[in-house]
DNA sequence: GGGAGAATGTTAAAATTATAACAAGCCTTT
DNA sequence: AAAGGCTTGTTATAATTTTAACATTCTCCC
């Protein structure tokens, strides 16, 4: 019901990709439909959490049946905005950026990584995949011709905050961060970390507690 | 104060990370105290959330003064388990393993990835810096001689569920996932899901909310 | 076509997490 | 050595998030 609108928690967005790639699983044995039920046994979720998520963006079940498997994906996609292809730039193509490279090739997905750049003249030029590594200075431009809203930023550390704010000059609406530290960015721009060392630190944790 | 057990939420822990690296980065500026409050600033965090969570583990604090920086770094250190080296195993040296096999030896920090696994027959013996990539077979006797604790998993989504149930026999306590699916684990085991998929999907919602 | 069973969407309660407020205490300066 | 100004640790309050409960309604089967 769009009467109020309500501003929808981030947790309930991170889900939505999880709840996603579990459809899409089901698709694949051609499971035609689910409860929140089912759902909560194979994800480890609650499933009042399950409908509760659902239903913020509208009724996709039908009562006494579930959800239709199929349909519920189509509407996830299409909440998150991946009924079109979204286009990506690759900033950093060192060994984790030509890693992430290849992986984006290889996975379905409509987020796909359409310019890859570099600031190390000996990288220019360089082909990853069907991606030919472009220099810097052709960021903006490239940015802006292709209307690219999100990026991943590879860079190594002390790159990465200038990196960072050339991405939102160029209008970058949202940066998948692998560089170790914390970028400044303005508030309109979301920003989501993937520090692999914070990770580790973290989990090192539950060693030993 | 020890005197009642308290379960530390994950949130908190999470941070702890985030704590050591921008305190790590004042030590390089040769800034000897800092204040919550700036903390707070630097790190877009309430001031008050930052001394809060330090007080769980104990009064590290100075009033009117702040916390002394190389010790506050210490006692994070402590914490997490971070004094001594923290052994790692990879398992999947594909791009991505070999990327993050490479980074680690950059990167300084405790966790430390000792030996790299893989399932295909032509990758084995390969060489990563001083690391040559070992059989599945070794898997458990390397895990169990080496004490290792913690493992990244870096496979294929179609090996990654078989290999889990191997570190977990082995007697893996933590997995840093990076196959785009969930694994099935027990609940001693905690993992942490790095999909980059996932996240790419999560941030493409917010280009267009 | 009607009743039983099932599963949703929603409302209410509980639990968790974040923020604010403040008393206590340490450092610095006079 | 005493006072003032900071800044902590902690207690209290607010906000958010999760879980439970239930009335509603849809499907399936007889």
């Amino acid at each position: 019901m769009p009467g109020k609108m309500q501003r929808i928690p981030d947790v309930v967005i991170r889900r939505l990709p999880v709840y996603l790639r579990y459809l899409h699983q089901l698709q694949e044995y051609e499971v035609e439909t689910v409860s929140s039920q089912q759902m909560g046994v194979d994800l480890n979720l609650n499933p009042a959490q399950i409908r509760k998520d659902l239903s913020i963006f509208g009724d996709f079940g039908i009562k006494g049946m579930g959800y239709k498997v199929a349909e519920l994906a189509e509407q996830i996609s299409e909440i998150l905005g991946l009924n079109k292809e979204i286009p990506i730039v690759l900033v950093g193509v060192g060994n984790l950026g030509a890693a992430l490279c290849r992986y984006n090739r290889y996975q379905e997905s409509a987020t796909k990584i359409i310019g890859i750049f570099d600031g190390h003249p000996s990288k220019i030029g360089q082909q990853h995949g069907s991606l030919e590594v472009r220099p810097m200075e052709e960021l903006t431009e490239f940015v802006q011709q292709h209307k690219v809203k999100l990026a991943i930023l590879a860079t190594p550390p002390a790159a990465a905050q200038s990196v960072c704010d050339a991405l939102v000059a160029a209008g970058i609406k949202a940066i998948l961060n692998f560089a170790p530290l914390l970028l400044q960015a303005p508030p309109h721009v979301r920003v989501s970390n993937a520090d692999v060392t914070s990770e580790l630190q973290a989990l090192a944790y539950y060693l030993h507690g």
